[in-house]
DNA sequence: CTGTTAGCGCTTTCAC
DNA sequence: GTGAAAGCGCTAACAG
């Protein structure tokens, strides 16, 4: 317990401490094969006592390898991108692996990481989360000399884990034409602060409308940046058309949501006169009663670490895509008028403002 | 733009190609004084056709310094600390500063953090968001030999900026008591994965009645765990008792949201019959027009970084308390008739649609 | 088993 | 101005 430096005290000192060489302390305190368990023990006592920890920068120097990986994410504050977050984290942790944030907001910053590479020969590898890295960046990229994983965006170039945009986006329309709409309107969202990305959410959408035999019409389509506010003036643009539909697919709940206010704003009852359904199963979804598309973003984000994990140990991990599931709630429900389809829902009543 | 060995050539190296002494490289390289115009852009060519950066761990061992920072959050997932990550990392970034992440999840992680310190000797100053340190994990803490700064939660023992939770509190509460209402309830949130801690929030609730003239009733205060399913929960139990009261006082917007859910679910009109209030204004409370408190976390994060850059600047940073404000919307209204009190037949049958 | 000796890649005197 | 040399703290290879 005796610290008066705190816990700096060099290899070198400890040795003479415990009386021993520089190499047997070393030895000793990373538990290598030949010492005396006396020694070791001797050895081990003085390192604990003075609070020791071999200086990382020393370590790695000799031993090529960084014990770190980098996350680079273009989002914080949105729970999709922290519940990624703490899944990777969580076994990286566990694996005693260091982890290095890295936020690329905007296009500026994007164009910076890839730029400056501020990662570099920091590394052992990279998770990239949630936007699709672009041939260019791929490049820069391949500087770091690290592996490379992708987590919750399609990623051919590496190896990857997500849920199927495609899949997800037919569960929720799909589930709204069973219902008995006809006139499925969908606001499509994409992020601003990245490249334009032709999303499998959107072509979901005109997959399910031709699966049962209808025409995609534009004035149900309307496109907006990811975000409530920005879901809610979309909702607006698509009720000022000649056409209102009876029921509306967006591309995450944040937007859902929006859209249902603005609904509510403009006197319409939701679900009665206005079904909405979201994708993602944001936690608060369930206090809204919202209708979803559940994907596991915690366990994506815990898979994604495992195959850096894999990476790191030589192995070559398999891209994983993950299930979605559909969880029928309060904000979808037959068109009004329509007289009962066998699909029923599960959720309980919701209330207009 | 040779580049075989991606990106790691050393030093020595450079030096050699660029015809150079590696002393004359090195200084050439960090714009260090005494290097001829002609030899410096020489050496910095070289370099940069071949992507040179110096071997960090190298570098850091002689400098003595760590160029990163660490920040432990006890949670990722929500708003408010992906918030306040996003504000810290920013200024940080700006500045060149790495970022390393630890998330203390639960007590036993928490435990390992300050038992192991993962990130002793690895960085230069460590963020602790939003939660008290305790005594014991305060002497841990000092042996990392690094800065320290809080953020978000209040903290005597260093620097320090978050809000002031009794004025939140007193924002929230006295609007509800300005409203004409008098039974107001307070459904009080606490960590179930942190030490219990008295909350500045539930004091103010105390204070804000005595201030009106009003007693606390028991019957109207009920602690749940922080979210929103709790907070539903933790409602239910408020109307299960023999008071119901005209107004609710919730610690955050996440178990605000829950309890307007179980108001509604029993049928009881929000803000008709019963007014909640939240703390935080989280991005979707707008979204679903709840009264709250704000409170500016993002800025709360960057100001923490630029404490921690003073420190490490030698210089000594002021604590800071950031304001709230009171914003207004749909979940409150003076309570139903004023006078006549009792039309409420909590749990009927009444359910709006 | 254990002490000694090279470096890892870089920064920084110190001479020239 | 510039090159040579001395480490930063540690691990690994080498002799004892």
């Amino acid at each position: 317990m005796v610290t008066e430096r705190p816990g700096n005290l060099t290899l070198t000192e400890i040795a003479r401490l415990a009386g021993v060489g520089l190499g047997t302390a070393s030895r000793a305190l990373n538990g290598a094969p030949g010492v005396a368990a006396a020694t070791r023990e001797r050895v081990l006592r003085v390192a604990q006592d003075h609070d020791y920890v071999a200086s990382p920068e020393a370590t790695r120097l000799r031993s090529k390898t960084h014990g770190r990986v980098a996350i680079v994410v273009p989002h914080l504050s949105r729970w999709f991108f922290g519940a990624m977050l703490e899944g990777i984290e969580g076994v990286l942790r566990e694996a005693q692996i260091d982890v290095m944030l890295y936020h690329v907001g905007d296009l500026e910053d994007r164009r910076q990481f890839f730029e400056r590479l501020p990662a570099r020969r920091k590394v052992d590898a990279v998770v990239v989360v949630g936007f699709p890295v672009e041939e260019k960046e791929r490049e820069r990229l391949d500087l770091l000399g690290a592996h490379i994983v992708a987590a919750g965006g399609q990623q051919a170039a590496y190896p990857h884990v997500s849920i199927d945009d495609l899949t997800a986006g037919r569960q929720a329309v799909d589930h709204l034409l069973s219902l008995g709409h006809r006139r499925v309107a969908m606001i499509e969202a994409v992020d601003p602060d990245q490249p334009f990305e032709p999303s499998g959410r959107s072509q979901a959408y005109r997959d399910a409308l031709a699966a049962a035999g209808l025409q995609v019409d534009p004035a149900l389509v309307v496109t907006c940046d990811w975000g409530g506010e920005e879901g809610a003036a979309a909702m607006g643009q698509l009720l000022s058309r000649s056409i209102v539909p009876t029921a509306v697919y967006t591309h995450s709940d944040e937007v859902a949501l929006g859209a249902i206010r603005t609904l509510r704003r403009a006197g319409l009852r939701v679900p009665e006169d206005v079904s909405v359904v979201g994708i993602d199963d944001h936690p608060l979804a369930t206090l809204v009663d919202l209708t979803t598309v559940r994907q596991p973003v915690h366990e994506q984000g815990q898979t994604a670490a495992r195959m850096v994990l894999q990476l790191l140990d030589g192995k070559t991990p398999q891209s994983v895509t993950t299930p979605t599931r559909l969880i029928v709630r309060g904000t979808t429900h037959p068109p009004a008028g329509q007289i009962d389809v066998h699909e029923n829902a599960a959720g309980s009543g919701t209330t207009a403002p």
